[in-house]
DNA sequence: CACCGTTTCTACAACGTTGTAGGCAACGTT
DNA sequence: AACGTTGCCTACAACGTTGTAGAAACGGTG
């Protein structure tokens, strides 16, 4: 069985509270009776029952992160940084897997795990400002473009600039014929319309026409919607002499696609990808890429949430901006 | 403010057990107070504290999963569906990452969520069975081979098989020099262990001599692992035609180097991995690999803690094993 | 009409913790 | 010697929920 503090205050023949007092270093506990507790405490591995601890304090310790999916490499990478930022603080971290589904993010959003976590950090492809609206629980932090004018503290990077710069990149090395490959007609597709104004702006920089027809579609943003994207770009007879895609899963199914054409990369085809996952660090040939700092991003969001934590529940909503830099690798030059 | 059992009580003109039984489905409430009660909770967007029915019924409705690293593929895919077979239950997925620390890892099994949750799923890399004596705590189902002789329930594939099976495939595609990449000398190399056994066992029967000096160790088993053991094997003189990686991150090291080494995959050189991970489908060239069903081994995880839950605490441990199934792709055939 | 069983609801206690209030020594100061 | 101050400790209540016991109302039976 597990003990209690009572057990502990019995084995230890003080009260309760005392025992409280040394497990939550309290200073007015005499040297003597702080050792006795504490062997007492060791003798039965006491733990503290975290749920009532709560319901007393109104803290569990614990945040909760939700992504879209865990499988995507990007997502896992920041959850490790969330946890270990996190850990900094003391905090468990509990992740929760949305599945990008407007309404498992709703419920989330207004506390599937209730009164059990303290604060969110909260990554959504599918929710509005208006499932946020009203929502009075939780003190939340938002990754990302999707939820914009400010109903909570947010973490994002600049998008547009961001791949303005990666596409100004390819334009440089000459090409001219660049592919975009991730839009999406959705209203989810935040960060998609984000890269695509990048894109255009870099062409348009540069006095290249916009040619639609070298735009594809992605409705999700994995490896297979990749190779999909880049087989229907390389049947329909566009020619592309490059490739943005919208992040890195998209760049490696499209990487695969170039590779069953018989097309070099990139001799023949140029293409960079957006997030930087470690696939990209060692596929063939390796990626070119723009690297958001994923560990500042973790902290960023960690550090707002504390805050929100520890200060005014209700000061207006931050957005803070993380860095990022291209990652300049094979795929956009030969070896 | 979130509202309480006694706010909805009040408006609804009833006591607070009456509330409570609507919320739990108790069937003795006349029709029209259930009504009134239901009312009174969607006005005031009533949400059970869990905390507080934690304490009193001593279940959450939360479990743990503890996996070394959340961005080894392998990892966040099984934790994929370890949250969905749980969601079957009704259950919310703690994820906890250890770093495959010895130290972190005893902490989570002997309860760093303490009495936040009801079971555990653990995937140890360190962690002893000593660690887990006398831990009379929470329900725990283990993964994999690191911890034997059933302290606790356990869900496993036969890595010895598994392992001679894709090694025998090497070397009836008429492999004759196969070299291993991942062997560790550590304790906490079980898989490990396992797997060099099923690769011996496979060179044993097919009357094949046993060269040290083809195996190659790897402490982590990261992409750079990986890429690291090829470019010792191949600047060490030997010369594999085939290649044994006892995971598919590894594996894709080692296409890696064995690229950079000018060296083509699979007409030079043949490579297997282990794990079906995603990235292995979309590689150049895709990998062939032993498949674990994590579908099932995340189910079966699910059902075995459930049971214990609901069951006896006391039952002996069970074991249970999970299908896998050789997934043949480029890496071992030409396209 | 008294009695019994069922339905519907309520009051109370308890889960394990910590904040508040207060008591008792021991100390230094007047 | 009386006083206030400080250090150390205890008793009690409360966090929000649900199990237990039982009360009140109702219908049916002898």
């Amino acid at each position: 069985m597990r003990h209690r503090l009572k057990d502990v205050a019995e084995r230890a023949g003080v009260s309760v509270k005392t025992v409280s007092n040394v497990v939550n270093g309290y200073v007015h506990v005499r040297p003597d009776t702080r050792a006795r507790v504490e062997e007492a405490i060791a003798e039965l591995n006491y733990r503290p029952n975290l749920s009532a601890r709560h319901l007393r304090k109104g803290r569990t310790g614990v945040i909760a992160l939700a992504v879209p999916e865990l499988d995507i490499p990007y997502f896992a990478e920041l959850a490790r940084y969330v946890v270990t930022a996190a850990a900094a603080y003391g905090w468990t971290v509990l992740i929760d897997q949305t599945g990008g589904r407007r309404e498992q993010e709703r419920v989330v959003a207004s506390g599937i795990t209730d009164h059990l976590i303290d604060g969110l950090i909260f990554s959504p492809l599918a929710l509005t400002a208006e499932d946020l609206a009203g929502l009075d629980g939780t003190p939340m932090v938002l990754l990302g473009e999707r939820v914009e004018h400010g109903p909570a503290d947010r973490v994002v990077i600049d998008n547009v600039t961001a791949a303005r710069e990666i596409t100004a990149h390819l334009i440089q090395l000459g090409h001219r014929r660049i592919a975009a490959i991730g839009s999406q007609r959705t209203d989810e597709g935040a960060s998609a319309r984000l890269r695509l104004a990048g894109y255009t702006d870099a062409l348009r920089a540069a006095g290249l026409d916009y040619d639609e027809t070298l735009v594809a579609p992605a409705s999700a943003w994995h490896r297979a919607d990749g190779a999909a994207a880049m087989r229907g770009l390389l049947t329909s007879g566009v020619r592309p002499d490059a490739v943005f895609c919208f992040n890195d899963t998209l760049a490696l199914g499209a990487l695969r696609a170039l590779h069953e054409a018989g097309l070099r990369v990139p001799e023949d085809v140029a293409v960079v990808g957006f997030d930087d996952i470690e696939d990209g660090r060692f596929s063939i040939p390796t990626l070119s890429t723009v690297a958001p700092d994923k560990e500042k991003i973790a902290q960023l969001a960690v550090e707002l949430l504390a805050n929100r934590l520890d200060g005014d529940r209700t000061a207006p909503a931050k957005e803070l901006s993380a860095p990022y830099r291209l990652e300049l690798r094979e795929s956009t030059q030969a070896p």
